[in-house]
DNA sequence: CTCCATGCAAACACTTTGCATCAAG
DNA sequence: CTTGATGCAAAGTGTTTGCATGGAG
């Protein structure tokens, strides 16, 4: 989705190491087409010939969390899963509750007048929101 | 939220039996004012003198979500909730991320027109969406 | 050389399973 | 009685912690 080089050299500027594992991870997250689980990733990893320990997968998660380049996704399905935070790529999940497929759909300031709603509501000032959509895709209907 | 008598009444009606533990559960579930954890249920139960094993609520929820009387929702805190799928009353939820307050918000056909166009574009027919708002409350201000 | 990154084992939190017993209808 | 509900212990799954070693800058 997004470019691994841009966030190799963010990551730089912040004065942060550049490991095999940092580099190779924020690759495989910048390739996939869906957001990845811990498991996933290892699995991605060890096809590299990289085998990596899951403490460290989780630990570089948290961190890559930390510096706002990665955000936690939940689709249900019992583990957490995650993706780059592109600039502008705003988008949300659909998933298909019989074949498990997951697809991302583009979406621009799709909530904006619902969140200024809350503002106006309740004083709330919402500053992220998970929206999933669960149904059945045209194959599997 | 919701009246449990009636939610009783459906399963009744489905030919389910009528427990201690599962009238106390909906009665809880439907009195909550946000979804509660499996451990929340838990306490829930013993502050009404009902010493339930885990084993049993987890297993209540599991029945309670294939009968289509409850729902799971997640607030990415690490733990699953459960709330009732009251009839009319659709909402979502706004956390705080300070305080991790949870509170409703009733929104009425919020996203179908969304879900039409996911339809047009993707043939994918969406029966079900989460939306949860994070961010920061009045008093965390 | 100094920290941050890594591996390993063990602990943890939450949920599920297997099997024997109990109780609703 | 029959079948679904329950309890208990044990296992399963995903994630985190403590501590020693390794490697980037």
């Amino acid at each position: 989705m997004a470019n691994s080089d841009l966030l190799l050299e963010t990551l730089k500027e912040r004065g942060h190491r550049m490991t095999k594992v940092r580099r190779a991870m924020l690759d495989i997250l910048c390739r996939a087409k869906t957001p990845l689980a811990a498991a996933e990733l290892i699995s991605a990893l060890n096809r590299r010939s990289l085998a990596v320990n899951k403490t460290t997968v989780y630990r570089e998660i948290d961190f890559l969390q930390r510096e706002k380049l990665v955000r936690e996704v939940d689709l249900l399905d019992g583990k957490k899963r995650y993706e780059v935070l592109g600039e502008h790529d705003h988008h949300h999940h659909i998933i298909c509750t019989s074949c498990k497929a997951i697809r991302c759909m583009e979406m621009h300031n799709d909530l904006d007048a619902l969140e200024a709603d809350i503002f106006k509501r309740f004083r709330f000032k919402v500053t992220s929101h998970s929206l999933e959509f669960f149904g059945v895709c045209e194959r599997c209907q």
